[in-house]
DNA sequence: GTTTTGTTTCAGAAATTCCTGAAAGTCGTG
DNA sequence: CACGACTTTCAGGAATTTCTGAAACAAAAC
């Protein structure tokens, strides 16, 4: 086991932070504290050392250990001569980012669009008019954004950092690419 | 009141989706109803409207408004002598959008970008060298990312659904700009 | 086949969140 | 300031989610 000694200061205001996040970011305060303590470690940790430092029973770490690799946001590795399997976060901070955009929209985003698309194929009623209209029009957004979001995913990390660092910029681009006609840049609300 | 009748088909299917959704999105199922059933109206709704469509009690469809306020994801008007408060959801579906990432982001992001910034100050022991090298990556990573939507968020919709259109294609003018060095472009996983 | 070492399941206790009806609050008008 | 029309607050019951310990399960070593 790794962790016998207590968590330093820094540390504990981190995964007590994660935890308190976690409510707000659709999972529950344990796991939230089991990602940061993986976070934080530098070698791989088994469910007997989180038991251990954060106090938690085994079997809830055990569930929480499970909802993160439902979320592929943990990595398994093994030791010879050791049954027991070892956790860790993947070094890659970019690749946590990425899993965590594709997974959340798996579990947000794309039962959504297909529910709309259904809603959208049958043809309206009178007085469901408007209504269709919304819908069609929210659908036919949400196709947009994540066909960027594939578009993007796809990209190297290296082109994605450089996209993002581009920010504002990339309009100049876009304008010559697309033949849209410049507009005043609005001013910061 | 607008409406009296049951609600068709078209609509009761979209808004009970939403309540189901609601619990992944961080908002309960009565608050996602609402949100549902305002942006499935053509007119605005006041409390009672909802009341009757809905069925939840009063105070519920108060807290409820009260909430969605919280998140500026409705807008309040009036009727000539007439004292109730009308909600409605922007008719732009962009401005929308803008408004969920930039209050997700005040609510799931900034107090944790805040707590690394703090952490991150602080020097670390020796024991705390991984941890607080982590911590700074997540700092930096999370900085580029708002400043990222920050830039984002200045752009007209005009041009923002222009660069959403070019999705991959961007990479190219970024390799110009930033002088990185052109890579191999990753096979879909 | 039994022991040893480790993981998972599951029923129910504990904690949290949601929802309601009743009471209190607000505000323009007479 | 009292009325009428509407909104908000709040205590507590209902529903849901989280967490635990005990028992079941798995698989390698003996």
């Amino acid at each position: 086991m790794q962790e016998t000694t207590a968590l330093s200061e820094l540390k504990s205001a981190f995964i007590l932070h994660f935890g308190e996040m976690g409510s707000r970011w659709g999972i529950n305060r344990t796991v939230g504290q089991i990602y940061a303590l993986l976070f934080l470690s530098e070698e791989p940790l088994c469910a007997d050392d989180i038991v251990t430092t954060l106090g938690f029973s085994r079997s809830n770490v055990s569930m929480g250990l499970k909802e993160l690799q439902g979320w592929n946001l943990v990595t398994l590795s093994h030791r010879p001569g050791d049954r027991r399997d070892f956790y860790a976060t993947p070094e890659d901070l970019w690749a946590i980012v990425r899993t965590l955009a594709t997974e959340r929209r798996k579990r947000e985003i794309d039962p959504t669009l297909s529910k709309l698309r259904t809603l959208s194929m049958a043809p309206p009623s009178a007085e469901d008019a408007y209504a269709h209209q919304r819908i069609t029009e929210a659908r036919d957004l949400i196709e947009d954004m994540t066909q960027f979001h594939d578009e993007l995913d796809q990209l190297e990390t290296e082109r994605l950092v450089a996209l993002l660092k581009a920010g504002r910029k990339l309009q100049y681009f876009v304008q010559g690419a697309s033949r849209v006609l410049p507009l005043p840049i609005r001013k910061k609300g």
